[in-house]
Order: structure tokens, then sequence, then C-alpha cells
RNA sequence: GGCUAGGUGGCAGAGUGGUUAUGCAGCGGCCUGCAAAGCCGUGGACGCCGGUUCGAUUCCGACCCUAGCCUCCA
């Protein structure tokens, strides 16, 4: 046995991970695989995410690539100039078909649901991208686009539409891995009239007079949703970008016709180096819809839970598992924080300490793996464990302080752990009220008087207040 | 039916050809007036059947089960 063990030890030195040499690495989903990450321009990457629809509130779905992303664009960011976009879909027919149901003018729609957008990532500590692109403003870029694939003869029009033409681009199927043949056979939709093919898809369609529509070549019409993406991506970040992102149900046909399209617009130069998807979120083992009621709003989840709950809770699993969400989630990213935020309570970091602290390496060798936020997770817990620990007051302020780093870097331990524990505040006691009766508690403390002391305790703990007696006096929280 | 991913201890969830995941929960202890928090210790796992190997949870094959996509839903 033994002599097996030295031989694993001296066959060389394992991967040792130094964070300074080791590239980032990532799934990437056209190559099936983990590949290292290089920018096609030193020093600098392209990142583009499909961003919602704009017809209604993001719900904890929606959000999961919001988050995931964010946190790889912060990453990213550590070594590279990152431009970041996530567009704004503002014309399509679901939008379009909110309108009608609700009366309301399409523009109020879109604006509306672009601010609950924003404000709803905020909360969940998403960074804004360097652009946000709406394809309401690239509709001329979109209609170029589709004229340079008329021209090269992989689009054609037909009764005021106009087809990417598949069949003109061989290697359709590429990233989805999925053969034509595969495609055709498992259609079970309707070939329209129009499409010479069923595997064509609608890039311009044209409008009635009440939609939406804009002036073309082909009539008076609207984009269709795959083109959209393709003409703002290359609008903002070039014809070839490094990484594109998106949820695991857009690979197939929405990332797939977009990288035809834009391969064959653009002469065949790559259009994106890099497919990141991440995987589906559930509700208690139910797919999230309309139909079973079990839709919950980013919008009305922060009314009630802190947004960085609900973030830790869709960074607990590695980004391409499926995730089930359900109040189990809920609880343990609570308990997560309320653990992370214990070990910083009472520690005094000064801007000195702050400054020049950095997340440890193996933290950021986890996310650099791409993005084990599993793995960065127990590292952070480690870091408490070790703050927990740790008795001198300046090897105290010296951890709490890369552990704020640490939740820089992951857009967790943004509040002051004070308010962590306070919030949220249900409106039973006020802190002052629960200060007085901690007050009542220590005097009837120093007076040995127990039984007064539990009764007091009891009386916090009937309104939700848990109270920890330390060295320094006692704390409380909420519970 | 086809394609693509998965099936890990009570739960969540990483990872690895032989060595502790981590968090929550459990158990024992320290601390505490008693608690709580924290710390120390501890039990418990790799769907099923074969194969490769000195050794497989990890590699290969079959099977069972689950999820997503094939229906402009992240």
């Amino acid at each position: 046995m033994c002599a097996f063990l030295l031989a694993a030890f001296l066959a060389g030195p394992e991967h040792h991970d130094d964070p300074n040499t080791m590239t980032i690495r990532l799934y990437d989903t056209r190559r099936g695989r983990k590949v290292d990450f290089e920018p096609l321009a030193r020093g600098k990457v392209t990142m583009y995410l499909c961003g919602p629809t704009v017809y209604n509130y993001a719900h904890i779905g929606n959000a999961r690539p919001a988050v995931v992303f964010d946190l790889l664009a912060r990453l990213l960011r550590r070594r590279y100039e990152l431009k970041f976009a996530r567009n704004f879909t503002d014309v399509d027919d679901k939008i379009n078909a909110a309108a009608i149901e609700t009366g309301r003018p399409i523009d109020e729609i879109t604006a509306t649901y672009k601010q609950a957008y924003n404000e709803d990532m905020a909360a969940l500590g998403v960074l804004p991208p360097d652009v946000e692109p709406c394809a309401t403003d690239h509709v001329g870029e979109m209609i170029d686009m589709i004229e340079t694939l008329i021209a090269k003869g992989h689009a054609y029009a037909a009764d005021g539409h106009v087809l990417f033409d598949v069949a003109t681009y061989p290697d359709y199927g590429a990233l989805s891995k999925r053969n034509l043949r595969e495609m055709i056979a498992g259609a079970r939709v309707e070939v329209a009239p129009y499409k010479k093919a069923a595997q064509d898809f609608v890039l311009w369609k044209p409008s009635t007079p009440e939609l939406p529509g804009w002036d073309s070549p082909w009539g008076r019409g609207r984009p269709g949703w795959h083109i959209e993406c393709s003409a703002m991506a290359a609008a903002h970040l070039g014809t070839t970008i490094d990484i594109h992102a998106g949820g695991t149900d857009l690979v197939f046909p929405h990332h797939e016709n977009e990288m035809a399209q834009s391969t064959c617009a653009h002469d065949g130069r790559v259009f994106a180096r890099y497919w990141l998807h991440n995987g589906f979120l559930s509700m208690d083992h139910e797919k999230m819809s309309k139909s079973l009621g079990n839709v919950l709003l980013v919008h009305e989840l922060i009314k009630s839970i802190p947004g960085e709950v609900l973030r830790l809770g869709l960074l607990s699993a590695h980004y391409r598992q499926p995730l089930d969400w359900s109040d189990a989630t809920l609880a343990q990213a609570y308990k997560g924080l309320d653990r992370l935020y214990g070990a910083v309570r009472g520690v005094e970091v000064g801007e000195d300490a702050r400054a020049s602290a950095a997340p440890p390496d193996a933290l950021v060798a986890a996310l650099e793996d791409d993005l084990n936020t599993p793995q960065a997770m127990a590292e952070f817990f480690m870091l408490a464990k070790h703050l927990n620990k740790a008795r001198s007051g300046s090897e105290r302020e010296r951890l709490a302080a890369v552990m704020y780093a640490s939740g820089d870097l992951m857009g967790l331990l943004g509040q002051d752990p004070e308010d962590w524990f306070a919030a949220p505040a249900d409106g039973e006691l006020s802190p002052a009220e629960i200060e007085t009766i901690l007050e009542k508690r220590r005097i009837a403390k120093r007076d040995k008087d127990y039984a007064a002391a539990d009764a007091y305790r009891d009386r916090l703990t009937a309104a939700g207040i848990g109270i920890e007696d330390g060295p320094d006096g006692t704390t409380w929280r909420r519970l």
C-alpha cells in the first residue's frame, strides 16, 4: 500500500492550483467539455447574456442566469477588461399579447418591466452590465443583417416574411448537437406554407396595423426573436464575441439560430468562442408554470426575503446542475448567511485592513474552475471557522477583512451584520424595546434572580428574538 | 421516440483511481447560572449489474430512474 502512495507522490507535482498562473476554465456547450479560457484580444473580454423579454416580472428561474453570470462578470473583471452586454427583448409577440390582454400601451408595459427587472436584479446583488441594449433601438441593424443574409444566399423573402435557409449552413446543429434528420423527424408543428423547409426560421415577419412594426424592404413588419440578439451582440461587442451565455433551454433553437445567422452574415467568422448555459430551476420537483400556480416572482419574494438569501440560494448548486427550489433552499441559505454574518459580527474592520484584503486563493481557484460555487462556499465557511477560532484582535480583523473581500467577489455579506440580524423587522418589538428588556434581564442576572432573567428571555423568544450572552454583553437576533 | 445532462451520507451539495468536502440536522464534550452562538470530537454515502485495475464512488459497457430540449419558456 505504502509503495503505491509513494509512487503516486513521486509521480510528479500534482495540480497545485496557483491562481496566478492557472487559467480560468469554463464548460463550453459547443465543445461539450471544460476548456481553458483565453480571450480573443489579450486582456479584454466580451460577454453577451440573453436578457429578459419584458412582458412581466422576472421569476426566480429568470434570476438564475442573471445571478450566475453576474458572478462570472465579477470574476472576469479581476483579470480582464470586460465588456458585458445584457439585452432587453422589448419587441415580442408575448408583449403584444400582454398589451391586448391588459389594454396597456406596449411602451408602458416594456418600460415598467425594464425598470422592475433592474430593481429586482439589484436586490439580488446583480451589478449592472456595461451595456443594456434594447431590441427596439437596433431594428436598423437587424434589417441590415437580414439584407446581408439575403444577398449572401442564406435567407429568402416570402409572403412578407424573411426566413433563414438552414440548408445553406452545414454546421447547423453543431451547438445543440442534433442533426437535421432528427429535427425533422421530431417536428410536431405544421410547416407554414411560405417555408422552403420545416427547420427554416423567421428573421422578419409582417405586422398588422395594430401591431408594432417598422418599414423594411419586405414591407412593414417586425423582427424575429433570434435576429435581435445577433444584431445587438454585433453592434455592441463586435462580430466575434468571447462568451455567450444564457439558460440551457435557449441552446435550441435560440442560440443555434443566432450562431447560424451571425456566422453566415459575417462570412464564416466565429460568432461566440465560448457558449455557457445554466441549468434549469424547478419548484418542489415541478416545473414552474402559471398553470401550476407555482411561479415565484422576485418582485414578490424580496418583499419578505433578503435578496442576499435568494442569491445564495441560487448559487448553492453548481450553475450547470438543475436546482430544485423549495422552502428548504431558502432556510439553508438563511442559515448559511447567519453563520457568515455571525463570524464577522462585532469585529471592527478598519479601512486599511479592508483595502488590503483579498479573497483566499482557494476560493478564487474554485470559482475560476467553471464557477464552482459550492466549493467556493466551502472555502468561505472555512474562513468563518478560522475567524471564530481566532483570539487576537488583529488576526480577527484581518480575517474579517478577508471575509468581506470574499463577499465582495461573490456578491454576499454586503450589509452590516447588526442590520442582518435585526432584519427582517416584523414590528413586534422595536430595537429600543428589546434593549430595554435586555437591560432589565442584565440587572436580574446581576442580582442572581435567574427566574426573572429567564422570564425576560422567554418574553423575547416569544417575540421571535434570540439572545446570546457573550463576554462583551448580550447580542440579539431575529429568529 | 430522439438529443443532452444527472443519480453521492437524514437533507442540500462539491469532489476524487487509493488520502477530511462544506453547510444544516443528529450524537458526545467544552463554554454558560441555564441557554444560545462558538469551539472540539463523532456516526453516516457514492442507483443496479458486469468489466478494466493491486485497488473503482471515481474509467468502460448494459440496465433502471430523473431532468432539460426537440413546442420562439432563463
